[in-house]
DNA sequence: TTTTTATCCGTGTGCGCACACGAAATTAGA
DNA sequence: TCTAATTTCGTGTGCGCACACGGATAAAAA
């Protein structure tokens, strides 16, 4: 079957009486063109509904977009950062016949020396878009000023931080994603008792994310009016599985050696280190709620040590900070700023279909 | 920054010392071309890994690949199929500019007749790609056989059949559904107590859907060893909304007039008329369990009066159903037979997200 | 007016590929 | 051996657009 006509650029240069070549440079902005003949031509453009035709500009065009990434590395404690790498690299893909080349910068996510290094090295040769995962607030925000004033488009990613200059933020909404876990630990302990928040620190990176979480842990039952929870917050430093243990025996049991604990929230994906402990312990019906979908959380998930875990979308976070990146410099479409991704919650029995539909698409 | 050069047929043809015609001839097997050359011309271009240029094979292409979408109309009662629509609507969006064309047709969810009708007249000029939602089993069958001899690919969405014409199945893990809203209840409902299926049936449409759920949700139960929960089912005819609180209110009440339930699972997205019911009723700590995000749905949702939507992810499908089309004809890959699409876990704290997430992309 | 300069605009080429047409090479027929 | 019928192949054109180059026209200077 024949192929639907377009509106092209010859037909608005036809109907306005000019060549294409001066159709082009309206629609370029590339000046040389009296007012009196852009006015025109703008007019038909808008008129006919003129619309480039993707595909043959970017075959004619010998541009190249440069996108980058700036991503902390991850290592064998915690492979959460491989995802978005993943999601990146999927969208990546998917658009790289478009001319868009991309190069990922990694940097120690204990050492704010690496990031600042990293960006360093990036901005040699400031790419067109970047994405960058802010766990040093200040070094990030100082240095998207950097790429900015370069011209380069920055997308934050996972972790929001308050700042203007950055062109959208993708990720989670720290804050909800609290409320939601206190919604399922209310729903999943009917009779009153006591409810622990865990929060497992890394001392060097950015905690601003756990405490959003917290908060919003706490606002739910703030809100709730009839609600006999106790809720007590418990933190600790981020270690070695043992010692982590012995500071969480301390808080957790209750005089007879049992934890006295009806649900546990622990804020990040350490989780699975709580659950390497309730393991061996003697607990009554506890529920416990943590993040991420990390292999050793999973199996404490399918076990039942751990029951819900709240899903980052980490593997659509890149995929999504990449398209918006090639919507606003390749197809020059406005995006909205702040993109939150679905709060995911996910069980035992729903696992499969979050984890599979990482590779796919 | 120049273009990064890829492999061209150019490139492939002065290698092995033919023209660009010839080597045409032999990616697409258009014949006319000897055993020696031909070759020859095979073995380069996998020793160079010549991918084809589809922005630039498109444009020169005038060929149009026809798509078309075979749904139910959704009525004042059910809005439920206007989210596929919009998803296909979306990836159509996405794709048209590879020169497809897009051609929906509908017919009415309680009447055989009209699915007949809408096939035949569909099949007039068959399309290139046709997604459907195979409602009626047996006419489903007869009319994918047909279509696939006239050489369409169909897609199934959304509800599954056993047939093998098709391509692929987007869509929802019924049984596995089933099991989830059980563990669902399970977790919240810690005290003993009877559990309650209720599925709400539309005589005319297809049921193998909803027996699927609930096969799931019995087979959490017998899989889980220690479990006190006793769990019955009651089948209604769907109708309206009056003549269903009756029957429930027979169903569902004990002798003193209140709920003798701890935990309800409604099979289908008619879970608000079982809400309905409820706001009325004097009932102790209940917990419900529906699907699919419809307006009615929602606002028992916020109230409280449901707990949990288990949502099939309508858009997803209907995106991913046209994708999938265009990965098997444009794309010319092989896709997975199978589609399934995440179960969302839906409560009043996250819903935001997944009703945001439909219009995006 | 003529020349110079600046402003405005049309034409041509190529991006990588699909496809039509006709030429060359090969084979069959006489 | 020469011609006719195939088979095999090369060349040319255009898809819609970006961009370079140079020509035309108008404005300024002589």
């Amino acid at each position: 079957m024949e192929r639907l006509t377009r509106v092209r650029i010859a037909d608005i240069a036809h109907k306005a009486g000019v060549s294409a070549g001066t159709v082009d440079r309206v629609i370029h902005n590339r000046g040389e063109v009296s007012p009196r003949t852009r006015q025109k031509v703008e007019a038909i453009i808008r008129e006919m509904h003129y619309e480039p035709d993707l595909l043959a500009s970017t075959l004619a065009s010998k541009k190249t977009y440069r996108f980058a990434s700036l991503l902390p590395k991850s290592d064998h404690e915690s492979l959460f950062w491989l995802q978005p790498a993943q999601g990146i690299e999927k969208a990546f893909k998917r658009i790289k016949h478009y001319g868009v080349a991309y190069q990922p910068y990694y940097f120690d996510y204990h050492n704010n020396n690496s990031f600042f290094d990293a960006c360093n090295k990036l901005l040699e040769v400031p790419p067109d878009g970047l994405i960058m995962a802010p766990l040093f607030a200040d070094l990030a925000a100082h240095f998207t000023d950097r790429a900015v004033e370069l011209g380069t488009a920055v997308v934050f990613i996972n972790t929001h931080i308050n700042h203007s200059s950055q062109r959208a933020y993708v990720g989670q909404d720290a804050f909800r994603s609290g409320k939601v876990a206190a919604q399922l630990l209310d729903l999943c302990t009917c009779c009153e008792g006591e409810l622990g928040i865990i929060n497992i620190i890394n001392q060097k990176g950015s905690s601003g994310h756990l405490m959003s979480r917290e908060e919003g842990f706490l606002d739910f039952f703030a809100q709730k009016k009839s609600s006999h929870k106790k809720i007590s917050t418990i933190n600790v430093q981020a270690r070695p599985a043992v010692s982590i243990h012995k500071e969480l025996s301390e808080n957790l049991l209750g005089m007879d050696g049992e934890i006295k604990f009806k649900g546990l929230f622990v804020t990040n994906s350490r989780v699975y280190q709580v659950a390497d402990f309730l393991e061996n312990t003697n607990k009554g019906p506890l529920r416990v709620v943590g993040y991420d979908l990390l292999d050793r959380s999973l199996a404490h998930l399918q076990k039942g040590n751990i029951d819900f875990l709240i899903s980052q979308n980490p593997v659509a976070q890149g995929y999504h900070s990449f398209m918006a990146l090639f919507d606003i410099l390749v197809r020059k479409k406005t995006i909205e700023k702040r993109q939150y991704l679905p709060i995911d919650i996910v069980t035992r029995e729903n696992i499969d279909y979050y984890l599979k539909h990482q590779n796919n698409d």
